[in-house]
DNA sequence: CGCCGCATTGACGTTCGTCAAGTCTAGTGG
DNA sequence: CCACTAGACTTGACGAACGTCAATGCGGCG
């Protein structure tokens, strides 16, 4: 019944999110003769500033020095190290996580393709947090200098970076939101919807995802022990709202789950 | 006994906190003759960057369009309005909120002269929060377009900027672990500590405190209920750790509240 | 002086955490 | 290929922490 869950629309080889954009599959073909550069990534609509003139898109590519494999359970960066740069996903799936002095740790988001991590060790130089792969993945290395410096020039790649840090921050009110006045069923729904709503926008379906995270890494999110977690699966399956096989879920009522999280009262 | 509590260490004829260095006490004898100027604001530490050359700190001035005046609770913007500024809060307490379409809301900050609101508005030129004074305010109002503009051709401010913003993300990570993982009298006890630990780096007494917000208010950030916050003070003032008197607050053991916060393992 | 919003306190109920037992699955090594 | 194992997941019983509801107190403001 699952089977076909991990291959969702287009024909990906791999469960890797691997982002859409029919163009550029040809050059896709010599993955060893690409030059590392964003002007060719076909993740560019996520992670950079979109209308740009050629020339302008010639510079951008200064901004990534580098590309970096991480394998899965190791960590990107971790809190206390120097921060130099930020990091693009081009594959793979993160988590963040802060820990507390006494051992407690609290994970404060999931990155996928085309987003950015790293923002935090800006303010002190260092970073608070750690990025942990939880696949195999690659990122892009972009050293902050450099982003300085080109940002200064080029209008819109400053417009971008200040609304990356601006979009984390709103991200982050709304896990404050749900943290704050959020049943666990809503946390969960909530949680549910913006996973697949992310997964659509890079051509993954609607209605199936595969879960990169444990229950346990659920739960750490959305501030609810990894039994509960559990329990409120299997609620939903048992109110015919999602199928769930370990790591892969079929959301059946997308609406049911909007109901969820967002209760309207009817009288 | 708390009579002196809104009077601490200075002698301020209100209970604004408003800030230290008592080198610019002169000027501020005629308040209607002062420039609406960075370049000598005696809160410039907290909200510009530090070691401007003069003639930076000459440009830094055309940040600020003006100064704007707001009303205990009125709003300085709302979920859904245009973006254009920033806002450095000169005197006052604010506190931001957003709220789920069904009408729950939950505070997402506490802000206090120095600090600089607005940053949610960036990425979708809409503000997604509302700021509300928690008693009559004064703002400096800074046009986006002009701090980016400016941060093209002075560098510290560039860095600052990106350093405000980090900051807030660090500032809401810590919040996520506070939500998520600690039990009400740790979220309590946190929240003083913070609150008197950014009062006292405004010269305020680094032991008493006058709250601004109301228990639901506090209640709403924590992520708990008005009776809860109630009831973890009146058990921090049957365990001798602080004396509250309404909004007065007289903390008594410092250490004992950093205990409750991260408690040492000892063995 | 009386009203109203805010705060406190108590009694009780719900939700979620804790502890424990048991199942499933993927990966490993014979 | 299959048995074994460790880690992840599920499920149940119980209890603690916090929410809800309601009564009461306090203080500031008109």
């Amino acid at each position: 019944m699952f089977d076909q869950a991990t291959k969702p629309n287009h024909t990906s080889h791999t469960h890797t999110p691997i982002a859409i954009k029919p163009a550029a599959d040809a050059v896709d073909m010599h993955p060893q003769a690409i030059k590392v550069a964003c002007s060719n990534c076909n993740l560019r609509e996520l992670c950079m500033p979109l209308g740009l003139s050629p020339v302008e898109l010639d510079r951008i590519d200064d901004v990534v020095a580098s590309r970096r494999k991480i394998k899965r359970g190791a960590t990107l960066f971790r809190n206390g190290e120097k921060f130099h740069n930020l990091y693009a996903i081009r594959t793979g799936f993160f988590k963040t996580c802060v820990a507390s002095e006494d051992g407690r740790d609290q994970v404060t988001g999931f990155q996928m393709a085309g987003e950015i991590v790293g923002l935090d060790g800006i303010v002190n130089e260092h970073h608070t947090c750690d990025a942990v792969a939880l696949e195999d993945a690659e990122v892009c290395v972009m050293p902050f200098d450099r982003i300085e410096e080109l940002s200064r020039e080029v209008n819109a790649l400053q417009r971008h970076v200040h609304k990356i840090m601006s979009r984390e921050i709103v991200r982050e009110n709304g896990v404050m939101l749900l943290l704050g006045s959020m049943r666990a069923e809503e946390r969960l729904a909530a949680f549910l919807l913006n996973l697949v709503q992310r997964l659509h926008a890079r051509g993954f379906s609607q209605s199936e995802l595969v879960l990169r995270m444990t229950r346990e890494e659920i739960g750490s999110y959305l501030g609810l022990k990894l039994e509960t977690v559990s329990r409120t699966f299997s609620k939903f399956v048992e109110d015919g709202i999602v199928e769930v096989k370990q790591r892969h879920v079929r959301i059946l009522n997308t609406e049911a789950l909007k109901e969820i999280v967002n209760p309207k009262v009817c009288d």
